[in-house]
DNA sequence: TCTGGGGTCCTAGGACCC
DNA sequence: TCTGGGGTCCTAGGACCC
């Protein structure tokens, strides 16, 4: 069995923690550059603002029901989540972090323990809400699949306090007829739309297809796997989060731009600087990667035709973790990528072929000149902990611009005008009491 | 005027090898 | 006219997730 632990709409909810003012108004956070809302509250859920949906097409919506607006705080939101976690492992042996705001926990061999699965669930939810004040939902169920669907349904349905657990077939069958297709974990909207055609309406519908039938029209074993999984028999195994970090395979960091840019050492200062950041999350896993992917693209909703973006990728010799080495091939890249003349609105950087450190590898700094060659590991430790200390970029690259002349801000910092204190991560913003 | 960011897994097709 | 078969690796692209 597994328990499907879900943070009701979590960027909400964590603004809501340190700001009880917000408590039964609609609240929205948005995403990076001010751009789209990417949280909602139920109450603003309940005047029709989308997920997702772009800032200015709810202007007038917002305005006219003073919905609370935020821009999203990951420091805050990443610490929440931190507490919201710790506690999860605190309570049974194997906790898989899917998100930032979802785990599933594994209760194989628990059965005995749990007479009362739904006592459990409700204990955990008062434990997480006493802990860090986020509201959570507990579905419970043979598979992931199916403890996913168990989790819509105590979202859905206030009468179910939180919690559905599906222990039985003919529990399991009711909460299929109840979910419509496309609500179901791995349907999308291409697959909604063409199950929908196909007359598949409930989860129930898609469930009673065979396997041979969903290998046959939702690619191959992904399908397959899906009606499995939603007929009770388990094929995802629970992945538990070693330290309750997760370990990412690729590792990026892309960005829009404040405002359009068309100079190669503006683009050039963008790339330098998300080049430098995957690079921190990188050591931050204690990873090292031999691809680099750098892409820059133009703005896909103006008059370009498509394609929008160009990339070219390397592989470096030697896999490092190096932010000057990383710096060095991104700005190679970018050489070959930009074009004089054209207005980019975006860029980004994508770090591949991971590995953990401790596996063997050769040097890359033996077969660069003597000039470049960094003080390596002990520099980047180094450089980490001044930043860690005295704030991100304290320390950096010198192409990486993260402040213009005299103090402004860098061409491509995008807006983030709306944006609540660090309260948790940040000495200078602590809550303040009396 | 304004339109996010960061991930995963799978498939198909080409190059290449024995 | 005949002109194998199977395996691996790589890349591009699709679909999905939060």
């Amino acid at each position: 069995m597994f328990a499907l632990v879900d943070c009701n709409n979590f960027y909400v909810s964590c603004e809501r923690v340190f700001q009880p003012r917000l408590a039964n108004v609609p609240v929205v956070v948005l995403s990076n550059n001010d751009g789209c809302v990417v949280s909602r509250s139920a109450e603003a859920k309940a005047l029709g603002i989308r997920m997702g949906v772009p800032l200015f097409q709810v202007r007038p919506l917002i305005e006219q029901h003073k919905v609370q607006v935020f821009s999203s705080n990951y420091a805050l939101y990443g610490d929440m989540s931190y507490r919201v976690m710790s506690y999860l492992a605190s309570v049974v042996p194997e906790v898989e972090i899917y998100s930032i705001d979802e785990a599933f926990l594994g209760l194989h061999g628990m059965e005995r323990y749990l007479i009362q699965p739904e006592s459990f669930a409700q204990k955990v939810r008062k434990q997480v809400m006493r802990r860090t004040h986020i509201p959570t939902c507990v579905g419970i169920a043979p598979t992931k699949t199916l403890a996913k669907l168990a989790n819509y349904l105590a979202k859905k349905t206030v009468a179910f306090n939180g919690v559905v657990v599906l222990d039985s077939v003919e529990r399991q069958w009711w909460a299929l007829r109840q979910v419509p297709v496309e609500e179901v974990w791995g349907v999308g909207r291409q697959y909604g739309q063409k199950l929908r055609a196909m007359g598949l309406n409930t989860a129930a519908d898609l469930a009673g297809c065979s396997e041979a039938w969903a290998r046959k029209h939702m690619g191959g074993v992904v399908g397959a796997r899906l009606v499995r999984e939603l007929q009770g028999k388990p094929c995802h195994q629970l992945h538990p989060s070693e330290d309750g970090t997760l370990a990412r395979k690729s590792i990026a960091c892309t960005r829009s731009f404040g405002r359009p840019l068309s100079k190669f050492d503006d683009l050039l200062g963008a790339v330098a600087a998300f080049t430098s950041r995957a690079a921190e999350k990188l050591r931050a896993q204690d990873s090292t990667a031999y691809i680099i992917t750098v892409f820059i693209g133009q703005n896909r909703f103006g008059p370009t035709p498509p394609p929008y973006t160009h990339s070219a990728q390397i592989t470096l010799p030697a896999a490092t973790n190096s932010t000057p080495d990383l710096v060095r091939a991104a700005r190679a890249l970018l050489v070959r990528l930009w074009q004089p003349g054209l207005v980019y609105k975006k860029a980004g950087v994508i770090l591949d072929g991971l590995e953990g450190h401790g596996q063997p590898q050769l040097s890359l700094f033996e077969q660069l000149p003597e000039v470049q060659r960094p003080q390596s590991a002990a520099l980047m430790r180094k450089l980490d902990q001044l930043n860690s200390r005295f704030g991100p970029n304290c320390v950096r690259v010198a192409t990486a611009a993260v402040a213009g002349p005299k103090g402004t801000p860098a061409p491509w910092l995008g807006q983030k005008r709306l944006c609540s204190p660090e309260r948790t991560t940040s000495w200078h913003e602590l809550w303040e009491i009396g």
